[in-house]
DNA sequence: GCAAAAGTGTTAACTATACACCCATGC
DNA sequence: GCATGGGTGTATAGTTAACACTTTTGC
């Protein structure tokens, strides 16, 4: 019954490129590493798939034991399997994005890592081949989110139209007119203006809108059956 | 030096999900597995990656084993690695997707696999979890079409305006008006007209057309830097 | 001549985009 | 009262979508 016996193996990894949004602008999160190799330089958080659990169950296990948080939206967005890419063995690694409310996370966590949230443009140097994973992740959030209201994962319960505004403005590096948008969004249904005012940010204050979960979960399971107003991307 | 000697190994694999048109139907590649285990039953041609390969290369290799063509478009679109997806040990697989164009496939290739098309809604019953990577496939594909040009890659040199309205519609099963869709792809340039007719479908023959491969490659590379004409997803 | 598929022209509905201007507030 | 960002109204350009109609051919 050893079919496979004569097959090579090798070690299967997760990263997690950790995308985050405080309300101004994307960051993402890095840990500085406390174990070898590459002790002490900046990674990405990332450990092994182990025998009880597929990929994505580890890239949840492994996002929980960095930020604590649970039900996390996360996609895999990419495979790195050089057969060189690290000098102690054969590793494979899937790299994972995840998208996670900043406010959710509070750094209760372990002192195990040093955490820290980077501007996007404002990366460190990273071991490996990390840098390629987030311009990979970077590239495939662009692309989901083009299609699918994702975005709205990074957001809190409660949020104002100029945060979703700058959430998007910094996804796609490029400015927005934030009237038209939340024309565009108020038609879509997927938000719900509440009484509340957000007056941290300017004087008149932004109204507060939450989510509406039933549209959301449809657009967001909806399998495309026509092309996109088909744009054949002018 | 051994940092990683305590981490679990396993097999890792690809699995390839072979999308051909044939002019008229948009159908997948599967094989009569010659081996064991499951011998006889439906599947994907799939294969192991070796040490000395990454997981693409590794999938590039198991077409080629298939089909004798290389330099195809492929792109891996899901893992698949429940702990006990496969009886006889511990398997992750990499779904990818590969378009051909079925005029390059002949079948030239070994009788070592029994190999046949499928149209997309008449698959015979498959091993493993292969129905999910067909599915998951196909969701990949319209996500990606619907935002890049590639579906150009299942089209043989020349083809007519009716055959790529005949593919579009297989990939989204829906209906598209031909007339519309020629002149927004004629507009989009990534066509060239040329002078012979297909006479072969109707009376009064289709124009041949052939790709822009300059406009073509920009489309593909281009790295969205605007969500298009931004959905949201109506 | 007629049927059948390819392709052109035209129009109405809808969307995107730009931007003038009004609103609510803190100082 | 005025600067500041939030938000509404509206006009214009552009795109989509529907479909009548013309073209070219095989039989």
């Amino acid at each position: 019954m050893d079919f496979y016996k004569n097959e090579p193996s090798l070690l299967l990894a997760v990263d997690c490129i950790i995308f985050g949004f405080n309300g101004e602008s994307l960051e993402i999160l890095l840990i500085k590493r406390g174990f070898e190799p590459e002790r002490n330089k900046w990674s990405l958080m990332g450990g092994f798939v182990q025998p009880d659990e597929n990929p994505q169950q580890a890239a949840s296990r492994i996002l929980k034991k960095l930020t604590g948080l649970e039900d996390v939206y996360m996609e895999d967005c990419g495979i790195f399997g050089d057969p060189d890419r690290e000098k102690y063995g054969r590793v494979v690694s899937i790299a994972h994005f995840a998208l996670i409310d900043t406010h959710q996370y509070q750094h209760i966590i372990s002192e195990e890592f040093e955490a820290r949230w980077f501007p996007l443009k404002e990366e460190p140097q990273l071991i490996f081949d990390h840098p390629q994973m987030i311009e990979k992740a970077k590239q495939k959030l662009r692309m989901k989110a083009a299609l699918y209201p994702i975005l709205f994962e990074l957001l809190p319960e409660k949020f104002t139209i100029p945060q979703i505004v700058a959430l998007y403005e910094g996804v796609y590096d490029t400015e927005l007119d934030t009237r038209n948008f939340s024309r565009k969004l108020l038609s879509s249904e997927l938000i719900i203006k509440l009484k509340e005012k957000d007056k941290e940010n300017s004087k008149k204050g932004a109204f507060y809108f939450r989510l509406n979960k039933d549209i959301y979960k449809e657009k967001i399971m909806s399998f495309l059956s026509y092309l996109p107003s088909w744009s054949l991307n002018g």
